[in-house]
DNA sequence: TATTGACCTCA
DNA sequence: GAGGTCAAT
């Protein structure tokens, strides 16, 4: 079948809709692992259409993705009335610029990992897996999903953030038989009735947040800079700010200077995280994930996987997703080693 | 400063 | 219970 020769396969168009670009990007598997980035739980937007094939939408582009013999094939669809002056050639340039800079790619992944395998025997012994890419996304979207990820799970917070696009934003068009929205604008999700309309789609106590959160955006910054003020900010303005938004506690104000705001060093630790602290680097167990318990972990992955912590954490929890922790031997002593090397950083926290 | 329960919904 | 946050104590 032709679906397996990427530019081959065969796509239905809805009559709003065009081709925008296609094109080619060569990186290894090493670099790249699409589908653990891409449904690993930093974006919600990615539909898995066959193995190695996923759609998106990023700006106001439906992006179809395909990973085959170390090449990424991209294919950009607009609605047709977007108008652009590019011709051919540079419509496949600017798209290309868009995912070089979506997967960031010039953080050249294998160097970091070796950097990684120096500090941490779990990257040595290979037990997590390379190829995970933090993205770089969109800010408020960014935002948006992580105030809905509180008590969710994967499969509901992208169900959710596909509704508020449909509900809320501007349809780009239909690709084999899904039509495809933005995502809302602030002014978009500005309205009176947003909170009383996102509980009536079962978003529960989360549409409260949402609610608040675009209130204060719009109506208290009121600053279309706001974002781009944050990302030149130190992290800890950068977070303080972002802990004044309704819904925003440390964890979700973690994921988005990591993952929207460039802060590649930060490690947001949820429950994943925590137990990986407890079941491979000797955390206690039992422990809540207070502040300062929360504050200790986050550190300390900082310091164990600097530079780009971050990245190394999106792989790590990967790989937690995945296996069940099977116990072989040299998972025991890696466990051992990394017990120490924690009692060790706890005692230096307590002196300094 | 730290701990605890409620919060919405879906599996 | 699920990749938390808020508010009260």
């Amino acid at each position: 079948m032709s679906s397996f020769i990427p530019c081959l396969s065969i796509s239905v168009l809805s009559d709003s809709l065009i081709q925008y670009s296609s094109g080619i990007i060569p990186i290894s598997t090493t670099e790249l692992n699409l589908k653990q980035t891409l449904l690993g739980g930093q974006s919600f937007r990615w539909f898995e259409q066959s193995p190695n094939e996923f759609v998106g939408v990023l700006h106001f582009y439906i992006v179809r993705l395909q990973y085959e013999n170390e090449k990424l094939h991209f294919k950009f669809y607009v609605h047709k009335n977007t108008n652009s002056l590019l011709n051919e050639c540079d419509r496949e340039k600017e798209s290309a610029t868009i995912l070089h800079k979506y997967f960031q790619l010039s953080v050249k992944l294998e160097d970091l990992f070796e950097q990684w395998c120096k500090s941490d025997e779990r990257f040595r012994n290979k037990q997590i897996p390379t190829g995970i890419r933090v993205l770089d996304q969109d800010p408020l979207e960014n935002l948006i999903c992580f105030i809905c990820s509180s008590n969710n799970n994967v499969q509901r917070i992208t169900k959710m953030i596909k509704t508020l696009s449909e509900i809320y934003g501007k349809e780009i068009g239909t690709l084999n038989g899904t039509t495809y929205y933005q995502f809302p604008t602030i002014d978009e999700l500005d309205q009176s009735d947003l909170e009383k309309d996102l509980r009536k789609l079962n978003f529960g106590y989360r549409a409260r947040y949402i609610h608040k959160a675009v209130q204060y955006l719009k109506h208290t910054i009121n600053d279309p800079s706001y974002f781009d003020r944050l990302k030149s900010s130190s992290v800890q303005d950068a977070r303080s700010e972002l802990l004044k938004i309704m819904g925003v506690g440390r964890k979700v104000a973690d994921c988005v200077l990591l993952m929207s705001l460039g802060k590649q060093d930060v490690v947001p630790v949820d429950t994943h995280i925590h137990s990986i602290a407890v079941t491979y680097y000797g955390q206690r167990k039992n422990s809540q994930l207070s502040m300062s318990n929360y504050n200790n972990i986050s550190s300390f992955f900082q310091q164990l996987w600097q530079p780009y912590a971050g990245w190394a954490q999106a792989a790590a929890f990967s790989n937690e997703l995945r296996s069940p922790t099977s116990k072989t031997t040299s998972v025991k002593r890696s466990k051992m080693t990394n017990h120490c090397k924690f009692i060790k950083y706890e005692k230096e926290i307590k002196e300094s």
